[in-house]
DNA sequence: CTGTTAGCGCGTTCAT
DNA sequence: ATGAACGCGCTAACAG
């Protein structure tokens, strides 16, 4: 009972594969008689299309490939989610390509994804700035092969395409600001993402915030982490060299960490230290205290990157020019900030 | 500069489709001469062999499809990597359909599935039990459209199929019974996904280490919500019910929840009241008490799974029999029970 | 009304 | 050493 073809199905009746294929899609030109008769007989049968047949000669498969550096943040997540609803809504699929943050897996799947098994392709690159100029030659070479691109979150200018980013430089100021505002001077930042653009991004904003202001801005406050490294030393450092008032972490997890170790240390939050974390994602709302985020609105930044990938793969025609698309973040006012 | 096919290459080197082809895979039926010529232009031409073309050919994609219930849930993301990551090392992508438990959505995607588009399929299905008899008409499908099928998590005997299982009652068994070994006598059960097999066992489970105490089973104590439902007031009544020492949830966020509102209500966690959750996740570890989950190992389902997947895609000749994997939870204890 | 032909891009005999 | 011919499964333009 393997798969029925057409042509099966008219060595059965003994017509032609194309009156088959005629009746099957209802064409006026087959007589009523034939068409029930072979309608009949392939749902009894299941018969199905081949895709893989109907994509080669479409040259279309309709479905978009996806490249994240990690699914297992939230924030990815939440993109790879808003993607899915709207291609699904309009009938693509998705395949996911995850890069672990390596770059030599990020060019191998993109090689994969420019041979034709997808449409078009959403990516944010797990490069980050110091390997760009290397690397835009992978992505570029996707345009070559006529498959649309949109990058979101991590962008480059380099690679010329429709994007979709955070308005990291206004989120940076604008969590500075609410510091400012509920009287947290001395403001310190800690960075799990140093080498990136949207580290960089809210680090400016935080500095424009605090020109504004005529403060000064001072270095020792902002401090890159890794995974491996141990962020209780850094703490530790940072709390000894002055007393912080306030704490911005980039990234969610290591803001509940950064909150646990405060906490542990005696200090409380947000009476002496207020933490303000980026990334809202779901740690951050049921920790003690509730966390105040910038929430980045993932779901929404990918359902805007699938709308804008879709639209370039179906109007292919109209070569208006890319784009780049700002969103907004907004801050969630949360227990870890004293209240404005 | 759109995409080079062969017959491209071949015209411009006067010879057949056929020589360029040889030539490319370095057959030794051709000249040396002319395969390092036409290599060469392959190679600055960045000639692609047309996957289409090819998926066509070889009847197979290498893409498994994967589809699950929910992506925002942490512990399909779990499987959903592990699954990746098997799969990307045997050289196979990951097509992921989310269905929000939609049943209908299921069905759709199956149907889209089934049609060729991959090798492979894993599933969890969102079909919950009292839907299974109509439901499992399209899962089954599947196997003979000869596309091998794994389920994994929520299962079906409707099916026959691979399947990888977590030892569900074992673990609503342990539960229990480090409950009662700590002391806590009366344990009360929340379920947000009542009417599953899942959730069935656990209870079983449950009922069964009561039993083997000579206690007494009392279904007031086991209580479902789903999220419509105020869980504020079912924990009000189950509180007021009985003095409560312990507490199952069988779900981390609902876990987390019931942790919080418990708390509210002036209620020591763990010394008034014990929780265990169920799905260890990135929650659970970081809320105040920190709580002690069952863990299902999602990753390593995942990594499971996708063997088994693969195993059958590549080796459908030996017809081994189905088997059911059942893998092991573990107990992560934590400070929202007491300590032995 | 039905069938023939051609072609999507590639791989593989089998001739030459 | 090279190429013609066929097939993968399907669609579409064109004949009959």
């Amino acid at each position: 009972m393997s798969k029925l073809t057409l042509k099966e199905i008219a060595a059965h009746f003994k017509v032609s594969i194309a009156t088959v294929s005629k009746a099957l899609k209802d064409s006026h030109e087959i007589s009523e008689e034939l068409k029930v008769k072979i309608k009949l007989y392939a749902k009894e049968n299941h018969y199905r299309p081949n895709k893989l047949a109907l994509n080669l000669f479409n040259k279309s498969t309709k479905t978009i490939g996806v490249v994240i550096p990690n699914i297992l943040n939230y924030f990815f997540v939440q993109v790879l989610y808003g993607i899915e609803k709207v291609a699904n809504e309009k009938g693509y699929s998705i395949i996911t390509c995850i890069t672990n943050q390596s770059l030599e897996k990020e060019t191998k799947t993109l090689e994969l994804l420019g041979t034709g098994s997808v449409d078009g392709v959403i990516i944010s690159s797990a490069a980050e700035e110091s390997e760009l100029e290397e690397h835009a030659e992978h992505l570029n070479e996707l345009s070559e092969n006529q498959i649309p691109l949109v990058m979101f979150d991590r962008v480059t200018d380099l690679v010329d395409c429709d994007k979709v980013i955070v308005d990291d430089f206004e989120a940076g100021y604008m969590a500075t600001n609410f510091f400012l505002d509920t009287g947290c001077e001395t403001i310190a930042i800690i960075t799990p993402i140093e080498d990136s653009v949207i580290s960089r991004l809210r680090i400016e904003g935080y500095k424009k915030a605090l020109e504004e202001k005529e403060m000064e801005y001072d270095e020792k406050l902002v401090v890159a982490t890794d995974d491996k490294e141990d962020l209780n030393l850094t703490l530790s450092l940072l709390l000894n060299y002055k007393k912080i008032e306030g704490i911005m972490v980039l990234d969610e997890i290591t803001a509940v960490k950064v909150m646990s170790i405060v906490k542990a240390r005696g200090y409380h939050v947000p009476k002496d230290v207020s933490i303000i974390g980026f990334t809202n994602g779901e740690l951050s709302k049921y920790v003690t205290p509730s966390m105040t985020m910038v929430s980045q609105h993932g779901k929404y930044i990918g359902e805007t990157v699938s709308k804008i990938l879709i639209d370039r793969i179906e109007n292919n025609g109209s070569n208006k020019p890319f784009e780049t698309k700002i969103v907004k973040t907004s801050l969630v006012v949360r227990d870890s900030t004293i209240k404005l």
